[in-house]
DNA sequence: AATGATATGTTATAATGTAACAATTTACAG
DNA sequence: CTGTAAATTGTTACATTATAACATATCATT
């Protein structure tokens, strides 16, 4: 059986995003009192931030909002957030961009397939086993064992593609 | 009609890299040749350290080398080679490692799946049309229509997998 | 040889990410 | 409670990766 999910669709037209950063956010806080983790302001100020859309956000950027809000915020900060972000799979890391996406599927632990729309800039998290298999089944043939993908595809997301039309 | 060319193999056992090199070496040289293009000493050079191994070779140990060789050398000397050879086909960038690789086949424009050992750093790369074609029918049904990917799988290599038994 | 296009030299700086250690806060056992 | 260890955050410094901008040199063509 095999499954094709998409876990962060791109945005539609006027789609309500406060909604999706709510969502997220509530899931993240349960996943975590689940885990016994902490989830503690930095951290989900820094979650807000990578949600406030659904393009990659920049850790110098996330930075910089953090300084406004207080002085004391450096790199290690922001880094340190995102490394236990990612930890957690709250968060991605977009390896070609340098930048970070919020997650919304956090239990099922994953890294997915990133569709990333070369206009708009919004991302979208596809995490497919037809994929995954198919890749696993090419490695094989090389003797190769998988333990981790990463799979960031450039293009032109529909609600672009119609606009250009 | 599908196609899985792999197109730099892991090093076996003592392969003859001295020939890789050489090979590759050879067909950038025909390759500029046709196209018009100059592959000049400092181009040729970069080209042969990416070619020093099947490990993907950061854009700074390239310019330690440069530098022993000529200290005019700088950052510059080396992003901007590697642009060219890039954008010849002769070099691949791996995102998630901020490395480079040499490309044995710069006639057939493409980038390619990278496969990549956690153990011996080798990466072999493969350009799967099945692969190609599974990802642009996934995508399309999200209506994104695909420029370029980005396809790097970290695991273990059949040697390395060998020697670990 | 003159000319424009391409390539390289040079300096400076931007952007991204980490090491190391000090101070603070939290969890929790006694 | 209160002391203690662990986890988190603050702070400074630095390492790594990449580009901007402009000067100089080289190459191809007339
Ligand atoms: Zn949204
Ligand atoms: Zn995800
Ligand atoms: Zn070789
Ligand atoms: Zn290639």
């Amino acid at each position: 059986m095999s499954e094709n999910r998409v876990l962060v669709p791109f945005k539609e037209n006027g789609h309500a995003h406060q909604r999706c950063m709510e969502s997220a956010l509530t899931v993240a806080e349960q996943t975590c009192r689940a885990r016994g983790v902490r989830l503690t302001n930095i951290r989900r100020r820094v979650l807000e931030l990578v949600w406030r859309s659904h393009e990659p956000v920049k850790a110098y950027d996330i930075l910089a909002r953090l300084q406004d809000e207080h002085s004391g915020s450096a790199p290690p900060t922001v880094y340190r957030a995102l490394d236990f972000l990612q930890t957690e799979g709250m968060v991605h890391k977009i390896e070609s961009l340098n930048a970070y996406v919020g997650c919304g599927d956090p239990n099922h632990m994953h890294i997915g397939q990133f569709l990333i729309c070369r206009d708009c800039g919004a991302v979208a998290e596809m995490d497919d086993d037809d994929v995954r298999i198919l890749l696993a089944e090419k490695a094989g043939n090389l003797g190769f064992q998988i333990d981790r993908e990463v799979i960031e595809i450039k293009g032109l997301c529909a609600v672009c593609a119609t606009e250009k039309r």
